[in-house]
RNA sequence: GGGCCCGUAGCUCAGCCCGGUAGAGCAGGCGGCUCUUAACCGCAAGAUCAGGGGUUCGAAUCCCCUCGGGCCCGCCA
């Protein structure tokens, strides 16, 4: 229990009140309820001050402010679909009926008001109010009328404040779930077949990062928590489903920050018979779609008109290799040793392990030279094999693999292959992996090897984090601002 | 992990630089007001100034530590 504000003792004083006068403050139901909507639309075909009686309307919701003078009051009601305005009299509701009603009443409560749709004298779609019932009594205030909450912290810590007050808040969280949806609807319209593969492992793998530990009891074992979908989707292509994507969440055991969170909801995607530029077509064709859905869900934010913008096709690509040595300045990186490539990437601030793989110094090389200037949405292509140990090589570059990733304002959105399939040199690059990396390395994974032994249809595949995508489309600025409950620190 | 910034009433903020023991608005209480919409007018109330320690006659204010948060950097392919 936390402490009480007097002002909370004085609602919960209203509550007992209620309670001994037989009226229930949290009653069950409250039947035949229109949204806010409905009543708009009835009242904006009347004229100022007219009403229409051969319509009455139950409309139920938080009530925001409640403004009183003398013997009328006004309330304004929010639901899901917007807000109304209660206008009550004295006259319509008797001196008795209307003293109790305002008497009980406190901005945050919840209510439920039954009444004729009306077009208040200044033009306000209302409904005169003929009853008013408590449906769930606040004891507790609602955030500041006008300001909402500005607290960052209480913000995140307490989003339903945030969501209560914030009209914007609500509707970037409902375009979140509307993009997700349209994602599932265009991917299964390709013939995509969504799939659930365990979040819980033995070992996670596909990916090179700190995995959360726990246990199980019926193993007696420890277990972790996948910090990718990768090697269980390559597996159904090798048990035949051809076309899979999972959207799920994903677990990194790593800090939160504008761009990272230790739990993300990860899309992957496989195909088999098809490459990575059939990937490529596959992956404009849904980021303008959901350009196109982001334009009409959020016309007023000038942040996701530039992210649906963005979004839309032709984007821009350039050349690891060539972008790299552009930028840097220098010359022949493919064939620099790893010891040179390391003294390049210290030079520049690196300071990952000197055991590091080769493909991680050029990846730092590239983070600092390339990815700063990587402020529209672009597709890097066919990066250096040393980076990559699950992406198929190049058919006609030699030291290179099949791969794109995508970056938008300096982060990476997603990454591509053609699948490496060939099961030997997957337990190479595998072995590989364990003899430079140390625990970041990814892990060897067995039966995976065993999986591909049996044959995988030659494929393509991509990883995107949906959180960060769902960034650029409505133009956030952190990840916070589109996961409802952040991680925070207990407190 | 490093740097900078923030934490004052339930909420939104002022006060801090330059030390004299906390001020407003919203919300809540009481009173007034029959078309307002950040309604308005009057009265009264509401604060371990994030927590701890120090300097000082005196600390919200200056110093140190801790906690929580934000931004940047590092780390996280």
């Amino acid at each position: 229990m936390t402490d009480e504000t007097p002002l909370e003792r004085e609602r919960r004083a209203k509550v007992e009140r209620l309670r001994t006068e037989g009226r229930e403050p949290y009653p069950w139901s409250f039947v035949g309820r229109v949204t806010s909507d409905a009543v708009r639309a009835r009242a904006r075909t009347l004229s100022p001050g007219e009403e229409a009686p051969e319509h009455p309307a139950r409309v139920a919701g938080r009530v925001k402010a409640i403004r009183v003078h003398g013997r009328t009051a006004f309330a304004d009601l929010e639901d899901r679909d917007g807000s109304i305005q209660l206008l009550l009299r004295s006259d319509t509701m008797g001196d008795a009926g209307f003293d109790t009603a305002l008497r009980d009443l406190d901005p945050g409560d919840i209510v439920g008001a039954e009444g004729t749709p009306a077009l208040s004298k200044r033009g306000e779609p209302s409904v005169h109010v003929r009853s008013l019932a408590l449906l769930a009594k606040a004891i507790a205030p609602p955030p500041e009328k006008y300001h909402g909450l500005q607290d960052v912290e209480e913000r995140l810590r307490r989003r339903y404040l945030d969501l209560m007050s914030s009209p914007e808040t609500r509707a970037l969280f409902r375009t979140r779930t509307l993009l997700l949806r349209e994602l599932r609807r265009y991917l299964d319209a390709a013939q995509f077949f969504e799939v659930e593969t365990p979040i819980l492992l033995p070992i996670a793998g596909g990916a090179a990062a700190e995995p959360f530990v726990t246990h199980s009891r019926y193993l007696d074992a420890d277990v972790q928590l996948r910090i990718a979908q990768e090697l269980p989707l390559k597996r159904l292509l090798v048990g035949g489903l051809e076309r899979v994507y999972e959207l799920g969440r994903t677990f990194r055991n790593e800090d939160l920050d504008s761009v990272h969170s230790p739990e993300f909801t990860e899309l992957e995607i496989y195909w088999a018979y098809a490459d990575y530029h059939d990937m490529r077509r596959l992956i404009e064709g849904l980021f303008g779609h959901l350009a196109e859905r982001v334009r009409e869900l959020l016309p007023d934010s000038a942040g996701a008109q530039q992210g649906a913008r963005d979004f839309t096709p032709p984007f821009a690509t350039v050349d690891f290799v060539d972008e790299l040595e552009r930028r840097s300045g220098i010359d022949g990186i493919l064939s620099k040793s790893p010891e040179e490539l390391r003294s390049l990437a210290r030079k520049v601030g690196s300071t990952v392990p000197d055991s590091s793989a080769p493909g991680v110094f050029l990846d730092k090389l590239f983070e600092h030279y390339v990815e700063p200037h990587l402020d529209r949405l672009t597709f890097v292509v066919d990066h250096p094999a040393a980076t990559t140990p699950l992406a198929k090589r190049h058919r006609s570059r030699p030291g290179r693999v099949e791969r794109f990733e995508m970056f938008y304002r300096g982060f990476e959105l997603g990454n591509a292959y053609t699948e490496l399939n060939d099961p030997d040199e997957q337990e190479r690059r595998f072995r590989e992996q364990l003899g430079s990396r140390g625990e970041e390395a990814y892990a060897y994974d067995a039966d995976f090897v065993r999986a591909l032994l049996h044959g995988m249809p030659p494929a393509t595949g991509v990883g995107i984090g949906v959180d960060r995508l769902v960034m650029g489309l409505v133009g956030a600025a952190s990840i916070k601002d589109v996961l409802l409950f952040p991680l925070v620190r207990p407190r």
